[in-house]
DNA sequence: CTTTGTGCAAAGGCTTTGCATGCTT
DNA sequence: AAGCATGCAAAGCCTTTGCACAAAG
């Protein structure tokens, strides 16, 4: 299962499903958990392997944070980015129009090497007021 | 050991050495290997730890590529992004200079949230030229 | 019926931690 | 001499993989 899947199963529309309801990066483990919390029997390995693939056509935007493991979200219009504290993970979410003429530039970039399917993830830290005093 | 060393060691010495003449975003094991190969005996745990402090005080910036693990580079004035290939891993390397703008904007957007001692990442990824085919 | 997807358990890879020893101050 | 840093081995986490069974087409 290398590919992209061509069969139509309960578990993977439950988690299309799910990523549609949710529009805050998660876990993989979380979206598990909040499937079997609403009823939806399906296995971790099965999350992982389905949002592996959503990501792959970018139907999923994945973010690696300094913690480890990796957030998805259902791709969507109204994108932001984040600004995360070093110390205490407070997080401050920036609206991704605030980027969208550095946007337009990744987009001209990519295109300069040929590359195809460009998705991009900013990761901003600082220290935040509470941790700096 | 969470907080920052004060010690001066010949461990902690080798591994600022390295940084310094590397320019690359090298993973911990990565650098492990280097420090042995010119003979400097450092534990893989040393060298963890030693990034692990110097990414808090801002020393080395740190990196999350989808492969899993963490990439350091010694902070430095001459920096520069990448925009990655999802398949293949090819790099190819973007000068920090076409983000000026950005990074100008970046800043300010911290400084309303109070937060000070901001570095960033960015990672675009895409489907180079090679895997599109 | 054939082929692909699922689930479980086990393996994998990177990173962190416990604890005794050694080295910096 | 006192306390922090190191090293080793073991544990932890997230994620991936092998394999047999179940389900889609």
């Amino acid at each position: 299962m290398a590919e992209t899947p061509t069969r139509v199963t309960r578990q993977r529309i439950a988690v299309r499903e799910l990523l549609d309801e949710v529009d805050e990066f998660r876990s993989a483990q979380d979206l598990h958990f909040l499937l079997r919390e609403r009823g939806a029997k399906v296995s971790l390995t099965t999350v992982y392997r389905t949002l592996q693939s959503l990501a792959e056509t970018g139907e999923v935007d994945v973010m690696h944070p300094p913690t480890g493991e990796a957030l998805f979200r259902r791709c969507s219009p109204k994108r932001h980015h984040h600004l995360v504290c070093r110390s205490c993970g407070t997080t401050v979410e920036i609206e991704e129009s605030v980027f969208q003429a550095w946007t337009d530039q990744v987009r001209k970039i990519a295109d300069t090497h040929r590359f195809t399917e460009v998705s991009h993830t900013v990761e901003i830290y600082g220290t935040c007021p509470a941790c700096a005093a």
